[in-house]
DNA sequence: TTGATTCATAACCATGTGGTTATAGATCAT
DNA sequence: ATGATCTATAACCACATGGTTATGAATCAA
């Protein structure tokens, strides 16, 4: 539990919010420009540059400039730490057996009958 | 991935305010009415019962009535949903490898040198 | 019954948020 | 150089939010 109650305010605000959501989900399957990922979605350039804004002080995307194009990549350490944070405060026990019962699923080696 | 979007935004929201984190870890040891949740903060009656009931529209606790007493629960079911959107779409590989590393520290299961 | 306790609701306030349009600074392409 | 493209910022608006005080409805204790 290395993360702040500050940053868990900015992770979790962040968090919830559809089209920030939206966009983090986009860019699990690769870094983009900001113009990209911004396509899918109907709201004026300046509203994108604010999620990214958002995103960005809640430490859960990373930019990289390449000439005029704003380069974003996930960040996924804070996510797993507010991520952490649930599986701490939820009982202990339920978030271990669901672990295990998650690896063992994707491993094939569920038997539904135990 | 059960959780819907709208689900999300409230359950996200309500993680987002640091009182309401607070209490929820306050609930994770026990079930207790609201006075007894209220008293370690320094705010106001109908502010504590604004919390409650965002807690509650988000699905994060449950509310029995004992006489004139309110007794607050925690429904782990949706913060694991939000826990698991963040395992989702956070690298998977990464996930994965961390579900089965913090259950073989459980276990003592764990060789430092791999 | 009377008073204290538990909780909710209404009305209000200050601030934050997500959206907009307008504008501007860089950079790329021609 | 000129125009198009990518992005940020400023100013604004409507609405949500977290707080307050005042009030009331139930319930418990005496």
């Amino acid at each position: 539990m290395v993360m702040n109650q500050q940053n868990l305010d900015l992770v979790f605000n962040a968090l919830a919010d559809p089209t920030r959501r939206a966009m983090l989900a986009r860019l699990s399957k690769g870094e983009t420009n900001i113009s990209t990922l911004a396509s899918p979605f109907n709201i004026s350039q300046p509203a994108i540059s604010k999620h990214m804004r958002v995103l960005e002080k809640a430490g859960l995307i990373e930019r990289t400039r390449k000439g005029r194009e704003h380069i974003i990549s996930i960040a996924p350490a804070p996510a797993k730490q507010a991520s952490e944070w649930i599986a701490f405060y939820t009982s202990h026990w339920e978030t271990r057996f669901d672990a295990v019962d998650a690896y063992l699923k994707q491993h094939n080696l569920h038997n539904p009958k135990n």
